[in-house]
DNA sequence: AATTGTGAATCTCTTCACAGCA
DNA sequence: TGCTGTGAAGAGATTCACAATT
């Protein structure tokens, strides 16, 4: 029990947990410049967030800081891949090689965040068997064989809306841990599996709809309040 | 002041402007289903959220339900489209014609959302000049001029880490109101432009973060409940 | 003097629970 | 009866503000 209350002190914020990425890649960027101590501050100023946030976010993971002196970036930075689990590497398979899943395979950013794509996988013929990158497409009909074999914990889904699903009830079969979703459907995925969903029209629709709200309420705001809005954006 | 009132209740909760696209994209299914009447139960159940959420989200603009009946499919989704701002046609700028960029050219999603991408920009002299879809991918010095001249209101940035301020910086000189941005960097934006951020590898750790976490609480939980979440698994 | 770690206050979001309508 | 719209309660996240530490 004790031990327990050691390991982590509350289940962690989902907001916690959505910024911990955030703190590691400004956190790598401070260590590449040489810098060896940074204070919540100058950390949440160059993220846009709130120095209390920052300190009390670290403090789920236990005390890193030193009063007078801010955080070792180099000590936090090692905490924080612990945590994330971005000191291992994970393999991922890839299912659909359309245009977004392309661009996944050939993506620098996940080689050095230790992402390692170990399996394409599509289900169209014209596309089993091209090379991607390192790997060989694979039929979707040997997902799950495959994703067995190689014990592959992660995995993204770049197929059509109509085809998620499925795909999705097979990568859960196969026992995988974590989906990342480009399909622009809500997964109906037992609570075990983390689902972690990036529809990119849904990204362009939030802005759209911020910059339409902006647009009406600069309009209903009357005409000096627009003139002011003119003035800072040129 | 009544009519700005009754314009905007109050200022949209964050929250409520995240899950609209998600209420409209399940609106869109039902109502190429055929279906003509949802419940506020059925939409809610259909993403995972709570019934009386989608009911208040929905009273932020209007009300559209009928008690005992539910909501018109049809009309709902009219309506949504207008407040997102997807009932007209967006002009994008795409930055960086790189693997990413060049699946977001030929990405089906946006043109069915009428998102149009309507200029394509790369600083590298091997692209310039070369054909992405039914445009030509020009040089990122004219950036400024192009987006003024075609008075382009949404820009995607999928260029380099360490290049993606600059051109934000561009962007907003240009005019631009809105920006996804692809870059993994927190960029400094005036509070005049939207910007919504898309770090590919921060939801791959996310992922990793919670696989991580399952399988050190499952291990200090010890071998019975361990047991449990294998048998869920399988 | 600078900065952490944190209780308390505040703000925001979610869920409950139910009156009232079709 | 089934379902909406919403006030009130509850949960969660952020920010304040300050004692404690280097």
């Amino acid at each position: 029990m004790a031990s327990m209350a050691r390991t982590i002190k509350t289940p962690v914020p989902k907001a916690v947990a959505h910024r911990l990425p955030l703190y590691l890649r400004r956190l790598e960027q401070l260590d590449a410049d040489g810098i060896q101590t940074v204070s919540s501050r100058a950390l949440a100023e160059s993220l846009s967030l709130n120095d209390a946030q920052v300190r009390k976010d670290l403090t789920y993971f236990g005390t890193f800081g030193r009063p007078g002196v801010g955080y070792p970036v180099r000590d936090l930075m090692d905490k924080l891949r612990g945590i994330l689990g971005t000191d291992r590497t994970w393999q991922v398979a890839l299912v659909g090689f359309g245009n977004l899943g392309h661009a996944l395979v050939s993506y620098r950013g996940f080689r050095r965040k230790a992402f390692q794509i170990e399996a394409v996988f599509d289900s169209d013929r014209a596309k089993i068997g091209r090379r991607a990158g390192d790997l060989v497409v694979q039929d979707v009909a040997d997902l799950i064989p495959q994703i067995r074999r190689l014990q592959i914990p992660l995995a993204i889904l770049a197929v059509p809306a109509d085809a998620a699903q499925n795909v999705a009830n097979e990568l859960v079969r196969a026992g995988i841990a974590g989906i990342l979703n480009f399909a622009p459907v809500v997964l109906d995925i037992p609570d075990h599996v983390i689902v972690n969903n990036v529809d990119l029209t849904v990204c362009l629709e939030q802005l759209s709809f911020h910059v339409s709200k902006r647009k009406r309420d600069a309009k209903a705001a009357g005409p000096e309040v627009r003139d002011t809005l003119y003035f800072r954006a040129g």
